[in-house]
DNA sequence: CGGGTCACG
DNA sequence: ACGTACGTGACCCGG
């Protein structure tokens, strides 16, 4: 045979794309075009492109006609599911991509890709070819010889791992030549094909008579001597089935092909249409493979260096004429190098203050543009208000991250490069791409990449400004937005700057105190144990639980055993290690989190400044980091004495205010059940009310259990509740649990009819919203997945409950805020807890403050049940609670 | 860097 | 039959 130094690729189309659909999580583009399984593909052929690095490349795809085998057996492939729709879209999308790739695509009516695939790969061998084959499907392994590769992609989390297979690896693992392994699904058959195969033969049977009679037809003709007996019988019986099945299994390797193999050559699969392609699909990644065309993009403005505010007047004119401008302070860790200030698309000025220009001078600029009405857009507005003091009245000052997120609040991050690909259709290199690490500060400063960051950070949030302004005007949350979400910014940066004042020699008293019992408790798990492990490791502690010591508790994880509090709970009384593992775990965490932890964070003036995150959640909440500061310790009494380390400073006492059952009472008028109102608006313990109608008990009645479960049933009504989650809270059965429900449902008719239709509404619209109007999009409801769709339904159930409940705290934060500074009073708001507010008081100030916080609080909502607040005060967060 | 665990609302 | 409560973030382990 010729070796001409060729190679081909033959790629299996369909059964590659389901691997990769079923392999990635659902994606889609700004045009809402499922992407994953196109995405999956590329991935996969371009891995095994590099691999082999082959002279020719095609793909082949079934034709919905139907073939030969049709008329050898009608039900072929009968019991096929249809592909779901997300992956039926992806088909001629991917097509197209091939296209532009210029990568062959062969399909022929009458025929399928495999016997496409067949033929053509013995059409490549005689003609001196290497031979690849890729295909997801282990039916092609019959195609394998000693010159002929078959490779099987495997999506496993993490990457993608390929089995490959000449002829002696399918011997290897079926003990048959790739030839037998016809006859063998001859036998077997095969269900995904509906291939009916012999009954009561399965893979081991057939291997095993195949092996020794070599075939169908073999084994027929030794038809008394097949054993086992079942089989022996099944197969005379099934004799014809048998010979019908092995051909509907047999791959054709004599199709005729309307294509030459020349054709099939893999060259400038890199063009400027498979460029364009990959855009619009916003597969970044692969864009990095054109490399002469980078990701530069046709929005990469001219950026000037200004060192003189001569210049000034000149960007005012431009400022003039565009109305708007965006704004981009760059600055090292504490220090303001430059502003960028964009005027149009093309031109990006920065003021430099590393040399020449006076911060003061440059910032004073821009507070005159703001005061002249020119609008102010940013793509991070609260990390430019330590150099730049906008405040809450400045209406022409815009954070576009945070419109962006209000559109869609589910995206990872909102910076300039998500935006640009989402509302500008423009892929741009990320930050992170073009200065990676790099460190900015006054050497950096002006080098081209820092440069080129600069200017998209200026350009993109002005260029966006229309487009995404006009779309939060059609969703209707212009008001969230300028009412809410923009004073929310300053709020969020007051708190930060604020920090909280924390007591760091408390801290690590603390800290002592507990490293003394956690040795303690180490040495006992140890001395049970009989050998020195890490406690910390489930992975060494489960083995050491469950197998050495023979406590009862099974497998849980795909890693292993799970050692979780709710397991080890069920098994405490095994085993007087158990209750050491839960004491220890408790007590290493309060230590390296909060006591070594957080004194990890304390700044020179005794304070911790954490950071608040507005653009994380999906569901409008905020979140908080570095540390976070809105999860210390609660519930159990030994965390919660790390709040005595949290104090206010002299001369002021804490005064914490939070909402009562924010949540439940949002529900209520959310659903306008009037039970639920009645028993908020009479003010009861709505808990043990919803025990006493649900379990029809006078309320003086009502047991502590019956009160618990009630309260369970209530969080699970708010979380989207499902019988199995109630149950495993409540340690209950499934049945219990789904009476508790139906009862709840019975109790309060208009709640479940609310819940019925937020589902609903999702369903057809896509999302749902809060009273305010905020916007949760619910992508898992159209999916195919059982288990994705029925988190969209809990989540439908849930977002317009908490959000709501977050835009409230939202609201009431900020006027409480604002108040407290119009009023020129010494009293600060310093944290949020997402229904809960924390001021560090002036002594002198508490009573109004309390007043002024219950009062905000109150009225942050026009609700037909009412908001009740808690408020308390202390010398510490914990006697504050 | 993902999974397990656990802290909060 | 599927495998679950909703929303977060930090720490630790181990590949």
């Amino acid at each position: 045979m010729p070796d001409t130094g060729k190679k081909i690729l033959i790629i299996d189309g369909h059964s590659i794309l389901n691997r990769a659909f079923y392999g990635l999580p659902d994606l889609t583009n700004y045009e809402g075009l499922h992407t994953n399984a196109v995405l999956g593909f590329l991935n996969i052929i371009f891995k095994i492109i590099d691999e082999e690095n082959p002279t020719n490349v095609c793909v082949a795809f079934d034709v919905k006609q139907p073939t030969f085998r049709h008329l050898v057996y009608k039900e072929y492939k009968g019991t096929r599911k249809p592909m779901p729709d997300e992956l039926r879209e992806q088909v001629p999308l991917i097509k197209e991509v091939l296209t532009a790739m210029n990568v062959t695509i062969v399909e022929k009516g009458g025929y399928e890709a495999d016997d496409i695939i067949g033929t053509l790969s013995r059409v490549a061998d005689s003609a001196g070819y290497k031979v690849v084959i890729v295909s997801g499907d282990r039916d092609l392994l019959q195609l394998a010889t000693d010159n002929i590769l078959v490779r099987i992609p495997k999506t496993k989390a993490g990457g993608t791992t390929i089995e490959n297979y000449y002829a002696d690896d399918v011997k290897d693992l079926y003990g048959v030549t790739p030839v037998q392994f016809i006859d063998m699904k001859g036998l077997m058959g095969d269900t995904s094909d509906n291939i009916p195969g012999v009954p009561g033969i399965g893979e081991k049977t057939a291997s095993k008579i195949i092996q020794q009679w070599g075939s169908v037809a073999g084994a027929l003709e030794h038809i008394d001597e097949i054993k086992p007996p079942k089989a022996q019988k099944n197969l005379a019986e099934f004799s014809e089935q048998a010979i019908m099945s092995r051909e509907l299994a047999a791959i054709k390797l004599d199709c005729e092909l309307d294509f030459k193999l020349e054709d099939t050559k893999y060259e400038n699969a890199f063009n400027d249409s498979s460029y364009n392609i990959f855009k619009r699909l916003e597969f970044k990644s692969l864009l990095k493979k054109f490399d002469n065309k980078q990701t530069v993009s046709e929005l990469k403005p001219d950026i000037t260096v200004v060192n003189s505010t001569a210049d000034f007047a000149y960007i005012e004119d431009a400022a003039k004429k565009s109305e708007a401008v965006g704004v981009y302070v760059a600055h090292s860790d504490d220090m303001m190098l430059g502003i960028a200030v964009a005027c149009d698309s093309k031109n990006v000025y920065l003021i430099n203050c590393s040399s020449g220009i006076d911060p003061d001078e440059a910032v004073k600029f821009i507070y005159d543009l703001k005061n002249a009405g020119i609008i102010i857009c940013m793509e991070d507005l609260k990390s430019a208000l330590k150099y730049v003091d906008f405040h809450e009245c400045d209406t022409n000052v815009l954070d576009i991250g945070v419109a962006a997120y209000l559109l869609n609040p589910m995206e990872d991050s909102y910076d300039y490069d998500d935006v640009a690909k989402e509302y500008l259709g423009n892929i741009l290199p990320s930050e992170k791409e073009l200065i990676g690490k790099d460190e900015l500060n006054i050497f950096t400063f002006i080098s081209d990449n820092f440069l080129e960051v600069f200017s998209y950070k200026a350009v993109v949030p002005l260029l966006a400004k229309d487009i995404v302004m006009d779309k939060l005007a059609k969703e209707g949350m212009l008001e969230l937005y300028n009412k809410v979400e923009l004073p929310t910014v300053y709020t969020l940066y007051d708190m930060e700057k604020r920090g909280i004042r924390v007591d760091k020699a408390e801290l690590e008293e603390y800290s002592k105190k507990l490293e003394k019992r956690i040795q303690e408790l180490h040495d006992s798990i140890i001395g049970y144990a009989g050998k020195e492990f890490n406690i910390n490791s489930p992975k060494q502690l489960g083995p050491i639980l469950f197998e050495d010591m023979g406590i009862p508790g099974g497998k849980k994880t795909k890693t292993g055993y799970s050692t979780s509090v709710d397991v080890l709970e069920k098994v405490k009384n095994e085993h007087p290690i158990i209750g050491d593992i839960l004491e220890y775990r408790q007590l290493t965490k309060l230590n390296s989190t909060y006591a070594v932890g957080l004194v990890n964070y304390i700044s020179d003036d005794g304070r911790i400044h954490g950071t608040f995150n507005q653009t994380i959640t999906a569901t409008g909440r905020i979140s908080s980091t570095e540390p976070n500061l809105q999860n210390i310790p609660m519930k159990l009494e030994l965390g919660r004495l790390i709040r005595k380390a949290f104090i206010p400073k002299e001369g002021y006492i804490f005064v914490d205010a939070d909402y009562s059952q924010v949540e439940l009472r949002v529900l209520a008028h959310l659903s306008g059940d009037e039970v639920m109102k009645n028993a908020f608006l009479n003010n009861v313990d709505i808990h043990a009310t919803t025990a006493s109608e649900v379990f029809e008990v006078p309320i003086d009645e009502v047991t502590s259990l019956q009160r618990r479960h009630a309260k369970a049933v209530n969080f699970g009504i708010v979380y989207g509740i499902s019988a199995f989650g109630l149950s495993e809270d409540l340690g209950i059965s499934r049945k219990e649990a789904s009476d508790f429900i139906a009862k709840y449902y019975d109790t309060y008719k208009s709640i479940k009819a609310y819940l019925d239709e937020q589902v609903a509404h999702a369903k057809e619209k896509g999302y749902v919203t809060t009273m305010f109007g905020r916007i949760r999009p619910i992508p898992e409801l159209k999916s195919s997945n059982f288990m994705q769709r029925s988190f969209g339904e809990r989540v439908a159930m849930n977002s317009p409950i908490q959000g709501t409940a977050a835009d409230i705290i939202k609201i009431a934060m900020v006027r409480v805020n604002m108040k407290l500074k119009e009023l020129g009073l010494k009293s600060q708001l310093i944290l949020q807890i997402h229904d809960e507010l924390l001021i560090e008081a002036a002594e002198d100030e508490v009573d109004i403050v309390k007043k002024l916080l219950v009062d905000e609080m109150m009225h942050a909502a026009d609700m037909t049940v009412p908001l009740e607040v808690g408020v308390a005060s202390g010398n510490n967060w914990y006697e504050a609670k």
